[in-house]
DNA sequence: AGGATAGCCTGCGGGC
DNA sequence: TGCCCGCAGGCTATCC
């Protein structure tokens, strides 16, 4: 398989790197200046959700910051009288915090806030940039009302995902179990990535109908979701190219993928080949011998390119 | 209900 | 060297 290395693909772990790091560098600071340099990239709602023309107090402008709270993809910026800015981050989104500092930091900027420190007052420039445009700004008159309306169309949160939660969203799914891990309204947070890590960690076929594990299956499931996350956050994230957290620091999780990427190599556990396909119109990648084959639902795409599957 | 497909978008690398 | 094209993917919309 060609090495590409595509992309920074931020999924759980990327973010809740991204929000500790905003967390440790701009809580507490006033934000001086809000501005959106792109206005399709913003969305604003009143409290009754008619859209307006986003201005720089929907921004949170005038605001303190006093936290940056994560569900599953996306973030929030939350000010102390309740105002709150969504961010979602997409394929290519970045939130940096002096971005001057940082190398590649330029063009696709369409949000910027200058923000004063509560420590030393020092000033600091914000920036919310995003070259594929698949992320964007949502701004609410207070947190709730995001809670209420735009979070409330996702799952639990994957970090955190219990047994019963992860068995109640799973139950009468007939789609593949990763398909299913992917879809934001089972659990939030997990995307292509971390579904081939957790479902390799679980020694479970991706192709297997969600609807179809047992009480077992799922345990192990949820444990191996929620470990493959926090080691991934614990290393930082996945850097796959260019992603870094607010400050610039890379992620080093990628070094320890097992599966992902790596269709045609040896599987880290038994030796044996992995096995790329496509499910769900994504890249999948698995050990046919630790993943078990039992009610394996049969993917009209077979192993795709021979090149892809083996060498 | 879920699959398939297209669309949004840019950057990169392979191939010619 | 340089151009074209395929591909990467989070999410939505639409049709079947």
């Amino acid at each position: 398989m060609r090495e590409r290395n595509n992309g920074l693909m931020p999924e759980l772990p990327e973010v809740e790197c991204v929000r500790r790091s905003l967390e440790k560098g701009i809580v507490g600071g006033r934000v001086l200046q809000a501005e959106l340099l792109r206005c399709d990239m913003c969305e604003s709602v009143d409290a009754r959700g008619c859209v307006l023309d986003t201005k720089s107090e929907h921004l949170l402008r005038g605001g303190d910051l006093e936290r940056v709270v994560r569900h599953g993809k996306q973030l929030a910026m939350v000010a102390s009288d309740g105002r709150a800015v969504c961010i979602h981050l997409g394929m290519t989104g970045q939130v940096l915090v002096n971005p001057a500092a940082q190398p590649r930091s330029e063009g696709h900027v369409h949000a910027r806030w200058t923000v004063r420190l509560p420590k030393d007052g020092r000033i600091v420039q914000v920036v919310f940039r995003d070259p594929r445009r698949f992320g964007g700004l949502w701004t609410f008159e207070n947190y709730e009302h995001l809670r209420r309306t735009r979070w409330s169309a996702l799952g639990p949160d994957a970090l955190t995902i219990s047994v019963d939660a992860l068995t109640q969203g799973l139950s009468g799914r007939v789609c593949a179990v990763k398909a299913a891990l992917l879809d934001q309204r089972t659990l939030a947070g997990v995307g292509n990535i971390y579904a081939d890590e957790a479902l390799f960690r679980a020694g479970l076929d991706p192709r297997t109908r969600a609807g179809k594990l047992d009480d077992a299956q799922v345990r192990r499931l949820t444990q191996a979701i929620r470990e493959t996350l926090k080691q991934a956050i614990e290393s930082g994230g996945s850097t796959l190219r260019d992603y870094r957290d607010a400050t610039g620091s890379p992620g080093a999780y990628q070094e320890r993928h097992a599966v992902y990427g790596r269709a045609g190599k040896a599987c880290t556990r038994c030796g044996g080949t992995l096995l790329g396909l496509i499910l769900a119109q994504r890249s999948t990648v698995y050990c046919p011998t630790c993943q078990s084959k039992d009610a394996v639902h049969r993917a009209k795409n077979g192993p795709r390119a021979a090149g892809l599957s083996t060498f």
